[in-house]
RNA sequence: GGAGGGGUGGCCGAGCGGCUGAAGGCGGCGGUUUGCUAAACCGUUAUACAUCGUAAAGAUGUAUCGGGGGUUCGAAUCCCCCUCCCUCCGCCA
């Protein structure tokens, strides 16, 4: 989210922030608002003031047993302006934070202009696509072929867009995700976390996905929302908090489930495991002092590229343009991964530095260690990585001629062999 | 699911209708004392917003005692709803 006094100390660069992600200017708009608000607080306050001060001499005056009528009767007859101003203030309040709570991040003055993908600069690759020596196939078909990948088993449980894995390959994903999880934790300095699966409105606001991408997350009966990633539970393990400025930065990791809608997802990836409804990732999440983003961002990066590396994945880092970057990120690093199968370089991995934004939503401070006043953090997430579709890599990286999947050493002591 | 008890400042803990942003203690910071350290003593120590002033400092006001609403001239204190935590019973992976 916004800081209004960011609107207010430079409108053109707030307008000209909005306009690199292809929106209208709101600036001019949002301080009339404010503007407005702001002169209606004042008005209550000096209601207030005279309200208070008014209780007081009551409060004298009965104790020297004085008549206060005319006292009582001035503080009622502020009341009815009083609210109104209250009601007036609150309304204004609500609508500007609903507003700037709808507007996308300010993007880095690294992130390349242009609408969409198209526009995103391929920075670095590592590996390169192999030749098989044969006509590469898809995952889901060396996963059927084997028998241990089972699409129409998941539909029949709970529909499209869901799998059943068996035997070997089903160890194989519980491999995956035990190997980056201890990856991070051992080489990276992350600690393990577990966290709910299901979160609140407050926490799905705090990282951006409220209001404006309900439609992406499943809601439980109960009023609570299943996580599109895990993500969402440990960036807000910092809401409300203020650090000591030593306890900085924070960096934890979860293996969980991942539950998404995919509503705007209709005929995309429709075969086999790209997307799902459900899906397991490991995230990473950084909590930092603001001079630090910019280098933890890198740091996060390489440890996500360690994943794939350590796989023997050919990959490439991808700058996303400003049209691809998401709503709360200033800028964003994607892991693209080889595909044979596909012949395509897919995401594997997305590397945010969101800097205060999501902080300013979650009222997650530090204390300077020089005393100061708390200042908000910035916070990052990344995946590290995606297991379904780091399982999806393996076996296409991986597959034999006879349809049989190599898998990398590095997964060896969680395969046994 | 049933019954009860609680959420007060960085922490502990008073207050239970009026000058209480909130006693006292701990911790933190500054100082005095001091061969050094400790102790002792003195002072200080929340957040947000608004207005004035703006280079800054600052001044004034408002709000905040889990959240929201109500009663009242006035609410941390009374009433209602919500939420979270704790104890006991029941159930249960």
């Amino acid at each position: 989210m916004h800081d209004i006094r960011a609107v207010r100390a430079d409108p053109g660069a707030f307008d000209a922030a909005l306009a690199r992600r292809g929106l209208p200017s709101a600036a001019a708009s949002l301080l009339a608002l404010d503007g407005e608000r702001r002169a209606a607080l004042t008005q209550l306050q000096e209601r207030q003031a005279r309200r208070n001060a008014l209780s007081r001499l009551v409060g004298e005056a009965r104790r020297r047993g004085e008549d206060s009528a005319a006292l009582e009767a001035e503080a009622v007859s502020l009341r009815g302006e009083m609210e109104a101003l209250e009601a007036k203030a609150q309304t204004l309040e609500a609508e500007i934070r609903a507003r700037l709570a709808g507007l996308p991040n300010v993007l880095d003055p690294d992130v390349p202009e242009g609408a969409d993908e198209r526009f995103n600069v391929v920075l670095a690759q590592h590996g390169a696509p192999r030749d098989l020596g044969f006509a590469p196939r898809q995952h889901f078909e060396l996963g059927e072929a084997l028998g241990m990948m089972d699409f129409a088993a998941a539909a029949k449980l709970a529909g499209s867009r869901f799998v059943v894995l068996r035997g070997a390959l089903a160890r194989l994903e519980r491999a995956l995700g035990q190997f980056m999880i201890d990856l991070h934790t051992r080489e990276h300095g992350y600690e393990e976390t577990a966290v709910p699966s299901l979160v609140n409105d407050a926490a799905v606001f705090g990282t951006n996905n409220l209001p404006k991408f309900a439609d992406d997350l499943f809601r439980t009966t109960d009023g609570r929302w299943l996580i599109p990633t895990a993500e969402v539970p440990l960036t807000n393990l910092a809401a409300g908090e203020i650090f000591p400025e030593a306890r900085l930065p924070i960096r934890v990791t979860a293996l969980t489930d991942c539950f998404r809608a995919e509503a705007g997802a209709a005929g995309r990836d429709t075969r086999g495991m790209m997307r799902q409804h459900q899906f397991r990732k490991v995230e990473l999440v950084s909590i930092v002092h603001p001079a630090h983003s910019d280098e933890e961002h890198e740091r996060m990066t390489r440890s996500a590229e360690d994943v794939l590396r350590l796989l023997d994945l050919p990959f490439r880092r991808v700058l996303l343009s400003a049209g691809d970057t998401g709503f709360g990120a200033a800028k964003t690093f994607d892991l693209e991964v080889w595909l044979p199968g596909q012949q395509a370089w897919r995401e594997i991995s997305s590397c945010s530095n969101c800097r205060d934004f999501q902080a300013r939503r979650m009222n997650a401070r530090f204390r300077p260690a020089d005393g100061g006043a708390p200042q908000l953090v910035h916070s990052l997430n990344g995946s590290g990585v995606a297991v379904g579709r780091a399982l999806i890599a393996v076996m296409e990286n991986g597959q034999q001629a006879d349809g049989s999947i190599l898998i990398p050493p590095a997964l060896w002591p969680y395969t046994g062999g």
